[in-house]
DNA sequence: CGTCGGGCTACGC
DNA sequence: GCGTAGCCCGACG
């Protein structure tokens, strides 16, 4: 009620960005935690912290609505595959490729509708579902996907709106692209990648017993769907190791122009003859 | 206990 | 009306 909404300001967020810097994502308490940083992020929580990271990245990636961009970041990556955007993906967020590679969503499409515990987001699953089916070369706007999603399946009234921002997220995720006003599955990254079987090799050859208005050419597509993400998974797990060099020469880089500029206001208070307190 | 991802909503354009 | 940004909640380790 009487929180009316805290705004970031730049100081925290830069004082978030050295706290990154230092101790790598994910360790949100450490971070609010440093004395050094605490000054400013008493006010914040770990979960704020990870949160305004969160849109802190969507920003940096690439395109995005904000660019803060104040740091050049280092372009590196200098076996970049086809990838538009290559460098500066998430700092340290390496979850995404890896972690989150395990792409959840996708595999069982519709027949998650309601299914065990999991509860995963089954609109992604939705999403690809209906790109793939659509194959559209150019993409598919949000309307199509509205209308596409509402032929198969129950949505909620506010339903364009949670897709859209579904959509925002994904293409934040560089599990999506976007050109113009459409959507289409990305498919970044295509090297030789051995087709490492393990994995794909249960891509469940039979499905839908559990509603039954799924059309052949929609299992289909859902099946090749699944495929598709299973190799882009494996060229995910080769890159990583390409991207994690990138992070960590950006970083380095983040790391060097934030001394630099602090160096810089040392050497410009001493030379007037200031007494510098360092912490 | 801490982290992560999803979802909601107020606010700005 | 859409997109953005902060905040909350439940799940998972």
């Amino acid at each position: 009620m009487g929180n009316p909404k805290q705004k970031w300001t730049s100081e925290e967020e830069e004082a978030l960005r050295a706290g990154v810097a230092k101790h790598g994502t994910g360790k949100w308490k450490n971070i609010q935690r440093d004395p050094e940083f605490n000054h400013l992020l008493y006010s914040r929580s770990n979960i704020d912290l990870k949160d305004k990271w969160r849109n802190l990245i969507v920003g940096t990636n690439g395109q995005g609505p904000r660019e803060k961009s104040r740091t050049p970041k280092a372009k590196a990556n200098p076996d970049a595959p086809a990838t538009p955007m290559p460098s500066a993906q998430t700092p340290a967020s390496s979850t995404p490729v890896a972690h989150d590679a395990s792409v959840d969503t996708v595999m069982e499409d519709s027949s998650k509708c309601l299914l065990d515990g999991k509860t995963a987001s089954k609109y992604n699953a939705m999403i690809y579902e209906a790109l793939s089916t659509l194959k559209d070369p150019n993409g598919s706007d949000t309307s199509a996907l509205v209308s596409f999603i509402e032929q198969r399946h129950e949505v909620p009234p506010n339903f364009r709106r949670l897709l859209s921002s579904r959509l925002r997220r994904l293409v934040a995720q560089d599990k999506l692209e976007k050109v113009q006003n459409c959507y289409r599955i990305k498919k970044d990254i295509l090297l030789g990648a051995k087709s490492t079987a393990p994995k794909q090799k249960d891509i469940r050859p039979r499905q839908s017993q559990t509603t039954g208005y799924l059309g052949d050419t929609l299992e289909e597509a859902a099946v090749a769907t699944a495929y598709k993400i299973a190799e882009a998974e494996n060229k995910s797990f080769v890159a990583a190791e390409a991207v994690k060099e990138a992070e960590r020469v950006s970083k380095m880089a983040e790391d060097a122009d934030s001394l630099l500029q602090l160096a810089k206001e040392i050497y410009e208070k001493c030379s007037r003859g200031e007494i510098v307190l360092m912490a």
